[in-house]
DNA sequence: CAGTGGTCTAGACCACTGC
DNA sequence: CAGTGGTCTAGACCACTGT
């Protein structure tokens, strides 16, 4: 009697086709899904597993890896391999940047996180020119130069978000979007005080894994995709006057969009 | 003068606290970034990295499932680990469900991949009465039974969507909705004609990796997210009158969404 | 057939966690 | 300290691909 004989756990089908370690993933996942290990609960060890299924702790290693990369578990070293728990989403809508969301000393960010019961933050605000990629200028009419500003978002400590708003330069040179803080209702509002009355936006959306520096900034673990999302802001005359680079930790975020049947 | 001596791979840094897997996979995530191996490019064969880094076997295996993870290559058994190429990608506008692309025999699908120059297929089509789960119930407002309409996309032979709509079955039985094939504008035409004059539709937008029968269903490979598109219809009472759940190839889709400015 | 990746073993040592 | 996961070795045999 092993301490898992009377578990969640059965035993393999040497008879099966099927690869040891895709047959002791499929039992995890299985017990996962009918709640015999709870979010956030601990997994067997690996030398548990090592013991119930008699295989070698490669093999082991091997099945938990591909929960990993279904974003189901996540290890954490010197602690145990844990089932994933779904952190609280953000609910974007797609009113969110109507001109009656604008009024507030707060960005929308902070005024709807406070809203949700969250704290959120804005961290590693840098404001500067550059030039664009090909890809930014294309969006922003060739511009020579951008005004950049990325900053980081967090909820309750964990970074969500990572945003960048390019600007072309000669739109937003000595004005108070080249500000860190650029004052209530954010840069749009700004915009529409220097006369380029916003119209409408485009929104692009994507998703795939991150590369390295983004599992570093969002701290994202193992088999979490992120979303991109390229907003395109259009002035009344339809010109292009601001491109914003989202890229959010895809389980954190629901995004809602209503349509017009037209 | 190994075969890859000359090529795009450096040597390790035995002095650095990086894992050695890790710094294999840098260095080939670098060399194809840098475009030294191309899109659809095989990389070197796995005996190759064991003798140009002199590591074992298994860890060039790590570096490569590290790769394979963020989506960067693809492997395929006895072939060889191949820079994963960007397929096509399907654009979906916001305004894709305007009346006026619904006066097609064709489905808005099949019109819109003609258009892109791919060839659509639609396979797996069933259509039955079930009993709804929990969400599909509170979205539909509570019907005790509900028709669901299954199929799944193609273009050029490879799925790219996995799509369930789900309409109360007091609305939908003895109509044409009932039948594989509803008709010329889809069941959004037949809709109307029934009476129900569409408003508004709501769509909610996830990521987040594949289960495993999704993998199946969508041929994906190893580092492909899926976007899950909640899309309920509300005719002009304000009734919810159908949930379409839909599960893309993250790497097949962009979403495009146009916001007015209000 | 030779070459490729897929699976698996039986060890080893290390780094991190919590008591 | 004991227990956990992280890294790595040096093999073995298998399954799939192309010629």
């Amino acid at each position: 009697m092993t301490a898992l004989s009377s578990g969640a756990l059965g035993s393999l089908d040497p008879t099966s086709d099927r690869a040891v370690f895709r047959q002791i993933a499929d039992q995890l996942r299985e017990a996962i899904d009918r709640g015999k290990f709870a979010e956030g609960a601990k997994l067997p060890s690996e030398s548990d597993l090592v013991e119930h299924y008699g295989v070698s702790r490669m093999t082991v290693r091997n099945s938990i890896s591909l929960l990993q990369g279904e974003g189901l578990v996540s290890s954490e070293h010197g602690k145990g391999v844990f089932v994933r728990p779904r952190p609280p989403v953000r609910r974007l809508a797609s009113d969110r940047f109507a001109r009656r969301h604008r009024d507030q000393g707060k960005s929308a960010f902070t005024v709807e996180a406070e809203a949700a019961g969250s704290r959120p933050e804005v961290d590693s605000l840098v404001v500067k020119e550059e030039r664009p990629t090909a890809d930014i200028s294309a969006r922003l009419g060739a511009p020579r130069k951008v005004l950049a500003r990325r900053r980081r978002y967090l909820l309750d400590g964990r970074p969500v978000e990572f945003a960048v708003s390019y600007l072309p330069l000669d739109l937003a040179r000595d004005t108070p979007i080249a500000q860190p803080n650029p004052g209530p209702g954010g840069i749009y509002a700004r915009l529409e005080e220097l006369g380029h009355h916003l119209d409408h936006f485009d929104e692009e959306i994507r998703a795939r894994m991150p590369s390295p520096q983004e599992v570093k900034t969002l701290r994202l673990s193992a088999g979490v995709p992120v979303i991109q999302l390229i907003r395109t802001a259009f002035d009344t005359k339809g010109r292009a006057v601001e491109v914003c680079d989202t890229v959010m930790a895809a389980d954190a975020y629901v995004l809602n969009y209503r349509l017009p049947a037209t």
